[in-house]
DNA sequence: AGGCGCTTGTGAAGGCGTGCACAAATCGCG
DNA sequence: CGCGATTTGTGCACGCCTTCACAAGCGCCT
């Protein structure tokens, strides 16, 4: 039926109570609940109703409320989500509260924003570890930190407890430094090289393309203007095969 | 996904649908196919057979089939899919073969590194304008631009005639920056900044959050971790809940 | 104390997407 | 010319996710 969970609140105990398998859409979403919940946080809010939160975090109120009950059953009837509660609830799940250290791999043009980002920092993560193929950029001064060569990313995952690994080298390179950071024991990777990334079962990897976000952009721009405009006009250049007739 | 589309079908279709209307996951994932074609032609691939490109782009060969389909026949059955006219006619469905011209808000960190990012450039879109607010960043060149000022962004969306807008500036100004865009004539936003916005029906956004991919990753280290914590079986079937010893 | 209004939590229904399995279609070869 | 090997295109079933609608629960006010 429904996980309950009393008496361990994850402020009190270190210990790992059971782990609700949350669907992957809702966890999905907690991240956006998290930094709506913060906001509210910040202006005062001691409680909101999930109305109010779900318009914060730009979704319907329904799936909102059912993402939470997912949890457990941290709303009161008739008043809302304590705020504070609900943030700490969130972060414990996400696993936040341990400021995960991430290791950063490419220091091009993507990787200086990375390493620059301070959202990083503000929401749980500490880079702490820049690594760069080429000679010329490593022990270069970057943010606080040095940049090593790739070949000590072994240990310095080990030194630093490194979990998640992020790599922003070009494309070509992507598939040998993901091996590399599979082998060094990390595993999370988060990907903003456009390739495919091939690696072993209990390593999870997510793909953040900058350019794909632009096409489907692009898509409904193309719609959106096919729509407003005569139709029948077609043929990007070599149409001949039509599936009517015989 | 942070898009609202009114589908309004017209029961009006006098010839072939100029655009069928695409599943909302079929196009995600157009442009990975797009990409993997591109590489294939590199190669000097003339034809792939949808087990091949589906292991090229990452996903099932049943569903690229499927995708493929919704677009028209243009496989070759016992042959496979001729790749150049793939590419034309993917490339023509998303739009690409306008080279859409894109505007950029805010040249921080993150917008220094997407001003550089020559991924954009290589797959269909130009960035022909880059902005912000801050006094000091205008005027100052970027990657063959110069910086202007928001003010600007009415005129230069006519002049240039884009129509699409990517926001890479802190989450405080990014509503501001959405309903300039807006203002101006821009029907799609890309946005990077952290927030939720909120635009007129017609306009489409895409929101990126570098920040909420290393969250749902740093959920799956932590349920990864409270897993192989359990002393005993790792059964994932034999464990239901409720395992907290104390 | 009791009723009333408000909000959560959830059962149920519908829609969408995925993957299997197979018929239809095409090419190469004897 | 026909047959077999190969691969596409798709009907179908299943599961996940979303959305609606409402009962259950909580606090406040009289």
């Amino acid at each position: 039926m429904s996980q309950q969970r009393q008496g361990s609140t994850p402020a009190t105990t270190g210990a790992v109570p059971a782990f609700p398998d949350l669907p992957e859409a809702t966890i999905a979403r907690l991240p956006e609940y998290l930094r709506a919940l913060h906001n509210l946080a910040e202006t005062g809010s001691e409680t909101v109703s999930s109305e109010g939160l779900a318009a914060a975090a730009g979704v319907n109120s329904a799936k909102l409320r059912k993402d939470l009950s997912h949890l457990g059953s941290y709303g009161t009837r008739g008043v809302g989500y304590d705020v504070a509660l609900l943030i700490d609830q969130i972060e414990y799940i996400l696993g936040l509260d341990q400021r995960r250290a991430v290791a950063l791999v490419g220091v091009g043009n993507l990787g200086h924003a990375l390493a620059g980002y301070d959202g990083f920092a503000s929401r749980g993560f500490r880079i702490v570890a820049l690594f760069d193929a080429d000679a010329e950029q490593v022990g270069k001064p970057l943010n606080g930190l040095t940049v090593r060569h790739i070949d000590e990313l072994g240990q310095a995952v080990v030194e630093e407890g490194i979990t998640i690994g992020v790599i922003a080298t070009p494309a070509g390179a992507a598939q040998a430094v993901a091996d590399d950071l599979v082998a060094a024991g990390v595993t999370s990777i988060l990907n903003f090289a456009p390739c495919v990334l091939s690696v072993p079962a209990g390593v999870d990897v997510r793909k953040v393309d900058l350019a794909i976000e632009l096409q489907i952009l692009s898509f409904h721009e193309h719609r959106k203007a096919s729509l407003t405009a005569i139709p029948g006009g077609r043929s990007p250049e070599a149409g001949n095969q039509e599936a009517v007739g015989s």
